[in-house]
DNA sequence: CCTATCATGTAATCCGTTACATGATTAT
DNA sequence: ATAATCATGTAACGGATTACATGATAGG
């Protein structure tokens, strides 16, 4: 029982992979996170190949190499591995959300640029946003038909749908943002001072 | 010009602080931004100390030691800064939103506890959520206030405005969303648990 | 057969985080 | 006065991003 407290995110999701899929190469992670948080938290996949000889050094995992053409590297979790799991999802984690949008940095920088500044910007993210949003329901749309397909959704499939849905949701409170930047855009809303702004329909 | 390519996301933020708001220290920086932004998106206040001397090395920036006490660092954007903000507003970010909650890790992977564990996590996350939604909406009502008293909003506080909503919208989803796993927690939305680790039978 | 994409890995750099420290103000 | 909090800064470490590189597999 080292004192598993330092452990980043990226540790927990390499860990949680292994424990719940068993002994798997950096690349099998990769895809295993592209398929679902990785639509809205990104771990590129040199991270991956990065984070589990780091898991080996504090007893976490275990690696074997392969000998012939490819060399793969394969891990395995050790038990004190998931037991250090299983101590983290008792301890219910107080750190906050932290969403990083490009976009609406520039939006609050808008102000500096030209009249048209904030409608460009506007414009763009809310083409990002809503092409996101629809793959994200596009994906739900297959989800539901392969379910009604007689499958009984594993249970995997079940988490993999609920990182998806928070994207969805996600996106659509983006999508509603910037749509209401877009109404509000028509009018000053880059020459801001006039006071006459609409209020924000939002409470 | 300087090929003003691989700036941060921190550079252009305090590239845009002190070209609003003008010659700044970073302690003021830290303030405006953990008015705004910072509620969201933390930046830690040594990155706004690291981040102005970065910018006076590539010359976006210029620098002011005082002399007496204090020995305060007084950072002034230059032209090139602020021809930096300008190509920076004028090229729309295609960088997609990071939605970093650790909250959602935790429910990815809460199968690998105990059946409670997702009725745990999701309990403490709704309380997380519904106070930071809350302090949002708080905050909202003072502004309203505050504007409807007489003062015809500044634009500065417009985009303050615009970031904190942004905020309360995400919120609100994340509430949303918690909500529904709290309601379908009761059910067997945890209890794939029969047990025996099924295959994942996703490819 | 060739080319594109998949698969696999390493290295360097730098940003970001954490920790440490201490001088000023304000409150009790 | 003393404690608490605000204000100000630095240093070190490590994780994350980027770039580089190349071996397999499949499609044309």
């Amino acid at each position: 029982m080292l004192s598993t407290h330092q452990l980043s995110p990226t540790s927990y999701l390499v860990l949680g992979l292994l424990a719940r899929d068993g002994p798997s190469t950096p690349y099998g992670l990769k895809r295993q996170v592209a398929a679902t948080l990785g639509h809205f938290w990104s771990f590129p996949h040199a991270l991956l190949y990065a984070e589990p000889p780091r898991l080996v050094k504090l007893g976490l995992a275990t690696e074997a190499h392969e000998l012939d053409g490819r060399r793969r590297r394969t891990f395995t979790i050790t038990q004190a591995g998931d037991d250090a799991v299983q101590e983290w999802l008792r301890r219910p984690s107080h750190d906050s959300t932290e969403l990083r949008d490009p976009g609406l940095l520039q939006l609050y920088f808008a102000d500096l640029g030209s009249t048209e500044t904030p409608r460009i910007i506007t414009r763009e993210q809310l083409a990002i946003h809503r092409a996101k949003l629809k793959s994200y329901e596009d994906r739900a749309r297959l989800h539901r038909r392969v379910r009604g397909a007689g499958e009984p959704a594993g249970q995997l499939e079940e988490w993999h749908g609920h990182s998806l849905r928070m994207g969805t949701l996600y996106e659509r409170a983006a999508v509603a943002f910037w749509e209401e930047m877009a109404a509000n855009a028509g009018d000053g809303a880059a020459a801001g001072s006039d006071g006459r702004r609409k209020e924000p329909s939002i409470a």
